[in-house]
DNA sequence: GCGAGGTAGTAAATGCGTGAACTATATGGG
DNA sequence: CCCATATAGTTCACGCATTTACTACCTCGC
């Protein structure tokens, strides 16, 4: 506690100090260690995904999002935009949309499905190709420094923990997108 | 691969591990682990973060930001917009927005700074006070079985890399908000 | 004190993602 | 074969966050 009579300089690390205390001593809240976990969590994915986007992303006139279903169809080939929803973690309809706008952007190319009719096939074009092996060469090396920062064995470490996170969900139901 | 000619069922590690492989072999990339892990990163916050949402301030008619506010205004007491964003991680604006519709609610109350002319305070109102705890400590059961997939010991790990993963962010110029 | 420059907050315009409703196709039991 | 049901994709209305521009206020140096 300092001279304003409040919290002083409260960042980040202090507020979720000061939370702790707050909820285990007047509320009798239990799991702070928790909340702490995916205040981090949270936070963290936010800070870094923000600083790839402005920085590499939203001057050339992509989006995150549009960034990311480039580059599953990039490297996964043509895929059905149900399963490039999947991959990217968005709902059908933003596939559905990002891929009209990237269409129209001359890099990507829609082509009905073989096998089902109601299928839409998504690949990039050949344009597409050359711009996603240019973006991602930037934001590699973005990616790189931040994870440089961290040994890589604590890399490998983080990898594991989060996969771990969320990987044993099914021992609940858990909410996804449609 | 597989009989369809294609990938088999991709899902996300197979994905993973696939660009890892086109990256590297055909490409000639050489930062897969940084990709790796803010792939990862990314997506275990977005699911944990959706789950949350989705079950239990969807259905109580909040919004995940909005409940972020309401959350460092509970705890951290009165406070400036400005403190509010930061500690969230939004904009000014969107607190700004936020805070209007909060105020409306009946959750949020919004005085004038005292030693600032320009600056509003922030503070929960009687009913956000227990709407507020009612609404954590669903949130904190959930948070609880979410985080039980990890032992104490992991939990403490994944936040403590996860810190460093951000808070070294100074060795360059990382993008924020404003 | 006054004017330049900076900061807190808000407003307006824009863009994006979501869920819900809808279309078209597929599938399977009677 | 056909209808009920399910699924892939799209469209629409809405909510929410961002950027930009603006107002009001503060502060510092002359």
């Amino acid at each position: 506690m300092t001279a304003d009579g409040e919290h002083g300089e409260l960042d980040f690390w202090s507020f979720v100090e000061l939370a702790n205390r707050r909820l285990a001593t007047e509320y009798g809240f239990r799991h702070q260690l928790a909340t702490e976990l995916l205040l981090t969590l949270n936070r963290a994915s936010n800070i870094v995904t923000y600083d790839l986007e402005a920085s590499v992303h939203r001057p050339r006139g992509r989006s995150w999002s549009g960034f990311r279903l480039l580059f599953v169809t990039w490297l996964a080939g043509p895929l059905e935009a149900k399963k490039a929803a999947e991959l990217t973690g968005m709902s059908r309809a933003a596939v559905s949309n990002l891929a009209k706008t990237l269409v129209a952007d001359g890099l990507l190319a829609r082509t009905p499905g073989e096998h089902d009719g109601r299928s839409v096939l998504l690949s990039l074009t050949e344009r597409g190709t050359e711009e996603m092996v240019e973006l991602f060469r930037e934001q590699n090396e973005r990616e790189y420094e931040w994870a440089s920062v961290l040994t890589e064995a604590e890399q490998r470490i983080l990898v594991m923990l989060l996969d771990k996170l969320v990987s044993n969900r099914d021992q609940f139901d858990v909410r996804g997108r449609n």
